[in-house]
Parts: structure tokens; sequence; C-alpha cells
DNA sequence: CAGCTTCCATACGGCAGAGTATGGGGTTAC
DNA sequence: GTAACCCCATACTCTGCCGTATGGAAGCTG
């Protein structure tokens, strides 16, 4: 596992592919064309290399997809860390992690991709546990502002709730992304709804 | 075109397969495990006969995807319909239509199927569609409710977000199905927060 | 009964991707 | 220099599906 050979810090042509390669590669894959679309061949030829490179690094198919949600779980944990380490009343936070989290692109396309097959055995459980630690940080900065314990998991649930629908409509391209004029009316709606209670 | 032959009206054997019945176990199939897994052989298969007669009825995959669609999309035609011309005040419409469609399974299950592959170019229109008319309708109930226009309409799109964003947590298992009983009390929190303002 | 249509079975060719096997060029170690 | 190792290319088999071609059994029609 060692680091191996010309060390190239200087120019943009990589002379060897880590797996860390492999799973960047494969994450944009699925944020672009969902799980379906990852397979091996495909991704080594726009990787510009074939498959017999892929299986030296990897056993499968599956290896490659479980450590590449592994990394992605890893990258949301940080952003929830972010999150929590912000501002400092509640309720300026939870608008805070409202207004972070809907600029937010490329995890965003990753989540509603493995949200399309959540009985896959190496999807479910990663999906599972982030949606579950989002939750609950809203159920608990929620209960903080002052709500009961049952309501405030209720309106967890319906924020977040409200939030996955909202991925799914822009993929429809049936409501305003977030570099258009209505998005950050649409925003100020849902907090004023939502958490000025 | 001509419905055929021996019309079995007695037993549960039917001795030939209708398009119609194509259809329908196309949209079960689909309910089930998502577009991906429309393919002929299977489906054929659990209809227990060959493709040898899918081949016969349809010219190809594409055109049983489009006429289950189309099906599909009738039937979603008809219970906005009926929720329509269902109660009289518009406080009370929209609160039976949010619990008249957390009751249904079927279509629930195929509008999540479709919304995982928004891009196909026979499932985006079709899901377009259906959204957008679904869409419309809540935000002319809030409108008749008292909500200005822009508010109505981002109010629609917060309740209409909140619906498919559970309609994912639910595949996921995390958020209580519609049988058990924190269902209704969510439903009721949702109401509360989303239309009695 | 012969003939036609309807619906389905079987067999075939083709394609795409999963893994496997094997070899070879380049680097490193001794 | 040569032996070992890392990384990748090539060629192969195997599987699952699409779509087609063709034949055959059952039913109506005359």
């Amino acid at each position: 596992m060692a680091k191996s050979s010309t060390d190239n810090s200087g120019g943009g042509e990589k002379a060897s592919l880590t797996p860390a390669d492999w799973e960047q590669e494969a994450l944009a894959l699925i944020a672009e064309k969902g799980i379906a679309a990852l397979r091996v061949e495909p991704l080594a030829r726009r990787l510009g290399i074939t498959k017999g490179s892929f299986y030296w690094h990897f056993p499968g198919r599956d290896e490659l997809l479980s450590k590449a949600l592994a990394r992605w779980e890893q990258q949301d944990r940080q952003h929830l860390r972010l999150s929590l380490s912000a501002g400092s009343a509640p309720a300026e936070r939870l608008a805070d992690f409202v207004w972070r989290t809907s600029r937010q692109t490329l995890t965003h396309r990753i989540y509603v991709a493995l949200c399309a097959s959540p009985d896959h055995p190496c999807i479910g459980p990663v999906l599972r546990r982030v949606t579950e630690r989002r939750i609950k940080y809203l159920a608990a900065a929620l209960e903080e502002l002052g709500l009961p314990t049952t309501e405030a998991r209720h309106r967890a649930n319906l924020m977040y709730s409200s939030y996955v629908g909202y991925l799914q409509l822009q993929a429809q391209g049936l409501v305003p992304d977030k570099d258009e004029p209505d998005f950050d009316a649409y925003v100020q709606h849902v907090i004023e709804t939502l958490i000025e209670i």
C-alpha cells in the first residue's frame, strides 16, 4: 500500500492510478448517471484506461461501490460537523444549516442517486446512517429551540422530507435551482414556515 | 383489436394474455423493483410465459413502458378528480386530500420508481405532467384558502416536496409506515404545520 | 376438412458487461 | 545487471438480455 514511484508533484498527468482515484471517479459517475451506470468497463474508459487496471486494485464492482460510498459518507460527516460548530443561537444555526445545505450540489446528486436504490445491500446501510444522522441533528436543534420531543421529531422528519422531495423535483426540472431568482424566496418561505414558529 | 375467442368469464386462468395484462404486470414490477428491472424476459417468466408472446403484442420494451406509464397516468388523473369533487371547504378538502393520498401504496411506489429516472425520455414527460398537475391542484386549494399567489405556490411546492421526500424515507424504512401508530400523529403534525395557518 | 388467424414456444444471432488469465513494460532493490 | 514487483493491456469465457425468425397448436370460417 506504499504510495509508489515517481511522485509527480508537478504536472497534471498521473503516472499511476490509486484506488482513491477510482473511488472519486465512481462517485462522479454515480452523481451524473446513477448507480446503475457504475460499471467497470465504462468507468475504465472514462479514465482512459482498461479494466485490467481496475481488477488489480479492486476485487470487483461491489467492493468499489462500498469503498466509494464509505468515502462519501465520510465527507458527509464532515459537512455535518462544520454545520454543528457554526452559529450560536439554535434558530440562526438551523437557518444557516438550511442555507448551507441548499447550496451543495455534488453531495445532493449522489444522495438522490442512492435514494433510488435503498434496498441494495451496499447502499441501504450507508444511506440509512447518513439520513438518520442528519435527522437526529435537526431534531436536536429543534428541541433546543423549544419544541417538545415528539413534536421536534415530527418537525425534523417534515423538514428533512421537504429537503429530499425538493431534490427530486429539482431533478425533474419543476422547481427553481439555486441559481434562479425564485430559489432564495422559496428557501425563505421554508424557513418561516418550518422554523420560525 | 377485437377481444377474441373463449371469453372465460368463469375461472381464474386466462386463456390468452392481452396487452393490458402485460402493462399491468409491468407496473407491478416497476413498483417492486424499479424501472431497471423492467426487462422483457424476466417479465415473461413472471407471467409464466415466454417472450415470444410479448413481441407479438408489443414492438419492443420501450413501447411497453410507454403504454404502461400512460395507463398509470390515467389512473392518477382519476385519483385527482376524486379528490377534487370530495369535500367542500378548502381547508377540509386539503386535509382530506393529504389523508387520502397518504393511504395509497401502489401508486406511491410507482411514483418513487419513476422519480429515480427523471431523464429517461419515456418517463420524464409523464412524470412532469403528473407532478405539475398535483402541485397545481395544491396551489389552487391554498390560494382558495386565503394565501397570496406567490406564497401559495411556495407552500404548494413545500407540501409536495415533503410528500415526495416522505416517500423516499419510507423506502429507507426510517419513517413510520401508514400502519404504524406514529404515522397518524405525523400526518396530523404536517396538516397543522402546513395547512392550518 | 382445409384454410386462415391468433397466440405462443423454441432457437438463433448479437451485444454489453463481469471476471479471469496471462504477458509485458517500467521501476525499484540488491 | 538481473531479479522482483507494480501497474496495466489484451484476449478470453461466461452470463443475461434484446430482438428476430420460424414453426406449431388451438380456434373460428367456409
